[in-house]
DNA sequence: TCCTAACAAGCACGATCGGTCGTGCTTTCT
DNA sequence: AGAAAGCACGACCGATCGTGCTTGTTAGGA
């Protein structure tokens, strides 16, 4: 007999797929605006002019929406931000995954910001799956900055001593500023500032960088 | 006749004052969790031990309330951050002021971390008085440290061609991005971070400061 | 082509939302 | 002491919340 899947009836249809990435393409977009708690089912259905349980009808529970929202996010984010840095290595690569970063906040790609940003800071004091997936992304962005360094240290672009953690700290921390400053009082200027920041910041540690 | 006041009843008991007071407390400790819109008067009633309606009483509205919680939440700010740091002048209270923020982060006097941190990040996309209350004290924090930065240039504590904008800047990336990833991953070594990274920022603008 | 399963809509549920009202109790002023 | 106003309460409102269940339509594998 063939192998037939008992528990997991695996979807199908490819108009169910559709929907399901038109509303969560919906959902990342509100969810930089009203948080992840503030999105709701009946909100979304009237956003996309899907029935609202015809929205529902694609997840378990809103926690199941929502979780589903953050992984939506990061493959935004892996594609806005991270992929066109990846074609640099080293420093090159660090400074690409900074500027195209302030680049995505710049020209608005979400009303909301940085969705992680925004996520980080709503469930930065509560606990649960939700938290620790938002977490979990964080880390891989912090990751990603630390292997750039890291490689930038190894191929002499960076200076041997340099205390890796401490600069990708900063420079995450330039960033999300630039982003908060920048929806809060709606001003450039913070973004401008960021730029010049981790330009200096990263020279820092750029052997015989005396020129300046 | 008297002036008799038509408008404005005024409050004069002061149990209704002492109620208020211990109603808006609450708020500012459950808003940093919760998120000020995620605040209800339900969840407050329940937490005060207070009626729904009692609660609501103090209020105009929810957006009353709201903006009522962000005015407790600067107090409690200003007292428990800002105070402290006025004692010193110059670059000592510009030192202090970045300190005292994450001592304050670091022995969790809020839940949720730092109220405006929280709010900054859950109104950036919106608009309204609500967003505009949260920038206004924003702004002033900048400013606070801005006038630190400022009289420590004229009295020569820090050089001359210091980018005084630049360095607040850099100074509230860094410690509000303690804020963030002490929340999110319940560790303390962001707080180490930010206060080595604030010691060598300030350090970088120091005159004749080549030994370390 | 037909059958089946997925899709999306309608409807309804209990709970909770922000908000109103009327009513006693308490504090304060005269 | 008495009047007036503030305060907190319970009951209640319509709307919306998340979440089921049921039904008609439709798309895709046989």
């Amino acid at each position: 007999m063939t192998a037939e899947p008992v528990v997991a009836p695996r979807r199908v249809r490819l108009d169910g797929q559709r929907t399901r990435h038109q509303i969560l393409d919906t959902a990342v977009r509100l969810a930089t605006v009203e948080g992840l708690d503030g999105l709701s089912i009946g909100t979304l259905a009237t956003a996309t002019g899907i029935s609202k349980s015809g929205v529902y009808a694609h997840f378990e529970s809103k926690e199941d929406l929502q979780l589903a929202t953050v992984d939506t996010a990061r493959d935004l984010f892996i594609a806005d931000v991270v992929a066109p840095a990846l074609a640099s290595e080293g420093i090159a690569r660090l400074r690409a995954l900074c500027e195209s970063f302030l680049h995505f906040v710049e020209r608005r790609t979400l009303p909301g910001g940085c969705f992680f940003a925004a996520a980080a800071a709503e469930l930065g004091g509560r606990q649960g799956p939700l938290k620790a997936r938002v977490a979990a992304n964080q880390r891989d962005w912090m990751r990603l900055l630390t292997d750039a360094a890291e490689e930038a240290v190894r191929c002499g672009e960076l200076l041997a001593d340099t205390d890796v953690a401490m600069l990708v700290f900063e420079l995450n921390a330039l960033v999300i500023a630039a982003n908060t400053a920048f929806l809060l009082h709606d001003d450039e200027t913070p973004i401008a500032r960021a730029r010049a920041a981790v330009a200096r910041v990263i020279m820092a540690s750029v052997p015989s960088a005396d020129a300046g």
